[in-house]
DNA sequence: TTCCTAAGTTCTCTTTCGGAACCTGTCAAT
DNA sequence: ATTGACAGGTTCCGAAAGAGAACTTAGGAA
């Protein structure tokens, strides 16, 4: 199986990676939380090459992560911003960020914190139910299938 | 820059995908957490070269995130099982599915659901604070470098 | 003796990536 | 009228990674 014919998997997982599974491409969504929107902010930043990172936001405005829109005319120059659907992988980032924090430290230390914009007060995030409150873990919860 | 040099980049993003953001890392662990141990398995089922399955099981394993143990002697064979490390990745799994599951829909409709091991109930994921249960969106949430 | 299983390894061919240079349209200064 | 800067790309090349299929290894069973 190739790469890009996960698109259309049942599998969840598959379907979402066929998406932001490339390599960069959640540095790329990254970088558009910390309000990063033009190309050239982008290419330097993750040291991608220019080619690649051309790819990768097509991709992207075709998935309907981003989209892309004129910041400027003559000449047009264009800036990527995220999506309702690209702004709701945030969870999917803040999920990621806790994890390696946890257990992939980096030698300086360095790491990121989350703070609430309305108390200042530092956040620790926790995956629950809607309905009950009740952690979700793999102990807790079990996934099923559904044709 | 290139891939492999983002192992110790002070972004919690940027070292996550270090270890989990390689093309297929992430099916093989959703495997893992379906209970599939076995190399034959994995590939067969991934649709994966067998090469390139070696490659990522031996990293994951190096980063300590799989564990490899023999199940059998005489020849000795060895199956995968996820570490503690590997076990904690299950809410960027579930944060995963959930969003492709709404913004990702497979033409057969086909998605996952989970529910309680306890009460049976339908499960919907939420990312909230441990202390405060607010919910966590990029909205309510300011992220702070610390270096 | 040959077949089968499971976990790889080796081989060749194709695709993708990294790095650097170049292109395009516009403005502003020389 | 040139020259240079800016921003968002495109083009080119050699290197690395991936796909697909065959081969290996160690034992057990027919």
């Amino acid at each position: 199986m190739k790469w890009n014919e996960l698109h259309n998997e049942a599998c969840p997982v598959a379907r979402g990676l066929s998406v932001i599974g490339d390599r960069w491409t959640m540095l790329v969504i990254r970088d558009c939380f910390l309000g990063i929107r033009r190309f050239e902010q982008m290419q330097q930043r993750l040291g991608i090459t220019r080619h690649v990172l051309t790819d990768r936001l097509r991709k992207l405005e075709a998935d309907g992560v981003l989209r892309r829109e004129a910041y400027q005319e003559r000449p047009t120059r264009y800036e990527y911003r995220l999506t309702d659907k690209g702004k709701s992988l945030y969870p999917v980032l803040v999920t990621l960020i806790d994890w390696a924090d946890t257990h992939v430290p980096a030698d300086g230390g360095s790491s990121v914190a989350l703070f609430s914009r309305e108390t200042d007060a530092l956040i620790a995030p926790k995956l629950v139910d809607h309905a009950t409150g009740s952690e979700i873990t793999h102990r807790t919860v079990r996934a099923v299938t559904r044709e």
